[in-house]
DNA sequence: TCCATAGTGTATCTTTTGATACTGTTCGGC
DNA sequence: GCCGAACAGTATCAAAAGATACACTATGGA
């Protein structure tokens, strides 16, 4: 397999040998389009997804809404694939490239034995359940507890400080889909917050004040 | 320590001597009485709590409002406990008695060590985080996705499962308070239901039909 | 027996959210 | 410049759930 950037960047993470090798030797690279469904729910997963480039959504689906629970960025993996690799199990959440991206897809055979047997391994592991376990955490108290209004701006706040804008490219429709309610209960939220002046709505845009 | 035979049952799902021998030397054994709280939010914990006997209810809480999460039965631990011995944090959650109940208390300093040594421990770990992972997502479809009256339904139809038996005590007030809701609007769901001929009521118990 | 307390039934009102429908506007290709 | 698709504003209606208030009843002590 070619050695790339970010790839460089997972391997150097896990320090030992004998797992770097193992790793370039069983794994495949694969690359995914915008909105391409990389996992969906009920499937049976083979492989452990680490993302390299871009990143994907992960959603609770019920029928035809859906719930963002949170997203996989470059050096992480997702948490279902992580527990199917050690229990086999179907994934009870769906997965979406939310940008074009490319992964190392590593057989789910190898996560076990690896675990027990690297450090870096382990930790890495472990770091990424307490990490989503955490990140459902919080979506749930929000789901919960929270009226929209302060869902919905708690979610643009995040993603300025992600994104180090207060810019927000969006439209409404994504919006509504990512907390799991309708566009038109969006706009008049948003609505009520511009005439606020807590921000400033244009086309595909939201501005934090 | 005394061998009762309960932490027999938990020491003979790890087979490894030396862990056995560790486990009984390292831990001491704990009582509570019913709705006495073992773990509160913000809390920094030190131990790893091993149900022996009763259970432990585990919620979600903000400001007066709290949702069940999930009970800790017999021979199981607590997610944020085991994320807290590998990774120093705060509790997200709050425990209580369910009952009166005896654990095993396990110092958070043995969980890492043990869990790279030790394959039945590693084991049991990965099974807790799974095993919590997936309670946590169901619970939260429910919360997102499902009105009252469905989840007062599943709820009923889960704990007549888990006792065996159709005649399920609990208050008005206990299911408002497990499914994170007010007293006045369970009565009127549970009237409709008994009005369906669904179930019946009675003072402190609910019967399904 | 009396009384505080927990448990329950129910009515009324409000807020929040969802559903539907219709209008207009912006944008990119052709 | 035209046109369709995506995006946004808004009005109306209904359903779900929370808030409050009050009445009634069973239960278990003192």
């Amino acid at each position: 397999m070619q050695m790339r950037e970010d790839i460089f960047k997972i391997i150097t993470s896990l320090p030992e040998k004998d797992l770097q090798h193992q790793l370039l030797e069983q794994s495949t690279m694969l690359n995914y389009d915008k909105n391409d469904v990389i996992v969906r729910e009920g499937q049976y997963v083979k492989t452990l997804p680490i993302v390299l480039e871009g990143s994907i959504r992960v959603f609770q689906t019920k029928e035809d809404r859906e719930i963002l629970l949170y997203y996989v960025e470059p050096g992480q993996t997702c948490m279902m694939s992580l527990s199917a690799g050690f229990f086999n199990q179907a994934s009870a959440i769906k997965a979406v490239a939310a940008s074009t991206c490319t992964i190392l897809s590593v057989p789910t055979r190898c996560i076990a034995p690896w675990q027990r047997r690297f450090d870096s391994w382990n930790s890495f592991v472990l770091k990424t359940f307490r990490k989503r376990y955490g990140e459902l955490l919080t979506v749930f108290e929000s789901v919960a507890f929270d009226h929209i209004d302060k869902r919905i701006l708690d979610y643009l706040r995040h993603r300025a400080k992600k994104t180090n804008t207060r810019q927000i490219q969006i439209s409404h429709q994504m919006l509504a889909d990512e907390l799991g309610t309708t566009r038109v209960v969006i706009s008049r939220i948003l609505k009520q917050f511009e005439t606020d002046g807590t921000l400033i709505l244009g086309r595909g845009t939201i501005e934090l004040k």
